[in-house]
DNA sequence: GACGCTTTGGG
DNA sequence: CCAAAGCGT
């Protein structure tokens, strides 16, 4: 068959569209591309015994209300969503049979979980003389490609960032389509009910905060991306830091489930029309490079989320303390701009950034715990957990990852409390038995004379708890430790 | 070969 | 002011 011949005439049968990363219909190449076919038949499947780490729990309760979003403006756009459980590698092809595709498209992900099954999938369609097809669209730059003067991967984010940020502008978005000629058949097409699927929880239904914070899905995502470009990204590059004000663009867990494309931020960026600083823009734009950055080295190491980048951390004396994890865990450590942060992930699935520094920080420090624990626990419960992301960012603040913090570099919970959220109105949130501590004390209750403690009714130990590790004992402590990394190597 | 590196703390 | 070290241009 000549080449010619099938490109178009695979147009006359229809495509299948395989949502995975990408829960929109905007921006989306893989849809865009199905549009010219005669009809489409959207799939997202349910992956089973595949190589990648199971979603956490946060994320699981995204997916559920994203895909039905998903289904539901697909159903308005005119073609329902095919759910189905199992092995790509055989639904995909067991769909082709029965509906006669002679296509299938999708978007790159950039797991390295996934990577050689999406690969092997392509090239078996592809020897079955069917059209396979995969687009960019979570990314701003493709990860593999992208090299420095001599050949490697970046390990350095400001080189990395040089060289990205030229380019970032410059692929415009896409319109979602109008509407979708769904393939007649598809009614009579097997499909599960997202109900079944068990991604919601049950037992004791821990979500309420989270629906009280987000809306999951492109609606969702479109409408936070107008309110921060509208009110938060003049004055972003300064209040950022600041946990007690919304001043953070909230799209993380968004872009985590591809209901947006980095690439609608930046543009839509550049367009609004605000009275926001040019340094306002290049901070917001940096961060998305900090994500782009996390893909590059996931992509290039595929092991980031299990080997330390910095190998002479082998040999770190890490404690294992289950008891000093779950007090973390649960935002019992203490320390109140420690608590807040944990409790204001367990709530909300989410935490400010400065915060989740401070709390990675005295994890790995105060407590020695291995990062990986950390890592761990965020995985399952943030709404935004991101493999590249996650990964990378805890190996930042434990010292061990590419272009680390200096392990000595501890934060101390109180000055960082005292420096971000002086009138202590973020500790006051998410640590409410503080709620009447002065701003004074409220990040070192233990230091407030009894008659304080008393008139806001804080008794330490009992209403709330006693530091579990001094400061000045565990800095000396980690330092300690890493000494003797530092001199073996 | 020089230069410049996201996010700090303590003495 | 110091606490590293090496990456990348």
């Amino acid at each position: 068959m000549h080449r010619m011949e099938r490109d178009t005439d695979h147009l006359e049968s229809p495509a299948i569209v395989w949502f995975r990363g990408d829960l929109r219909l905007s921006d989306n190449e893989a849809l865009a591309a199905a549009c010219s076919h005669a009809s489409l038949i959207p799939v997202y499947i349910r992956e089973t015994s595949c190589s990648a780490r199971p979603l956490g729990a946060a994320r699981q309760w995204w997916l559920h209300h994203s895909l039905a979003r998903l289904a539901s403006d697909l159903e308005n756009r005119g073609t329902p969503l095919v759910l189905l459980t199992g092995k790509p590698a055989e639904l995909i092809p067991q769909l082709v049979k029965a509906t006669g595709a002679s296509t299938v498209y999708w978007n790159r992900r950039y797991d390295p979980a996934f990577s050689d099954a999406d690969a092997a999938l392509k090239a078996e369609l592809q020897s079955d003389e069917l059209v396979a097809e995969s687009f960019p669209g979570q990314l701003l730059h493709e990860p593999t490609r992208l090299r420095t003067g001599s050949g490697t991967y970046y390990k350095v984010y400001s080189p990395f960032w040089r060289a990205i940020e030229s380019g970032i502008e410059n692929r415009p978005p896409l319109d979602a389509p109008e509407s979708l000629k769904a393939f007649p058949g598809i009614s009579r097409l097997e499909s599960e009910n997202l109900e079944d699927w068990g991604l919601l929880p049950t037992k004791p239904d821990w979500s309420g905060g989270l629906r009280e914070t987000w809306t999951p899905g492109e609606a969702g995502a479109r409408q936070r991306l107008a309110d921060f470009l509208e009110d938060r990204l003049k004055g972003y590059s300064e209040r950022r830091d600041i946990p007690g004000v919304d001043a953070t663009s909230g799209l993380s867990p968004h872009l985590a489930n591809g209901e947006i494309s980095p690439a609608q931020i930046i543009e839509a960026m550049r367009d609004a029309d605000t009275s926001a600083s040019s340094d306002d823009r290049t901070t917001f734009r940096k961060e998305v490079g900090w994500r782009e950055f996390s893909w590059h080295l996931l992509v290039n190491q595929p092991e980031l989320a299990k080997k330390n980048h910095n190998s002479k951390f082998d040999d770190f004396p890490w404690l294992n303390d289950d008891e000093a994890l779950v007090a973390w865990q649960k935002g019992q450590t203490g320390y109140p701009i420690v608590d807040a942060g944990m409790r204001q992930l367990w709530q909300t699935g989410w935490m400010h950034n400065r915060i989740r520094m401070v709390v990675a920080s005295f994890l790995t420090k105060h407590l020695m715990i291995d990062w990986r624990k950390g890592e761990e626990w965020f995985w399952d419960t943030l709404v935004d957990a991101d493999a590249a992301s996650n990964a990378a960012s805890w190996q930042w603040v434990a010292g061990s990852g590419a272009d680390a913090a200096p392990y000595f570099r501890i934060f101390n919970p109180v000055l960082q409390g005292e420096k971000f959220d002086p009138q202590g109105d973020y500790v006051r949130r998410f640590v409410p038995e503080l709620e009447k501590m002065p701003a004074k004390f409220i990040h070192k209750p233990w230091s407030a004379p009894d008659k304080v403690l008393k008139t806001a009714g804080v008794s330490l130990g009992d209403t709330y708890p006693t530091p579990i590790v001094d400061h000045k004992r565990a800095r000396e402590r980690a330092l300690d430790a890493y000494k003797q990394i530092k001199d073996a190597a």
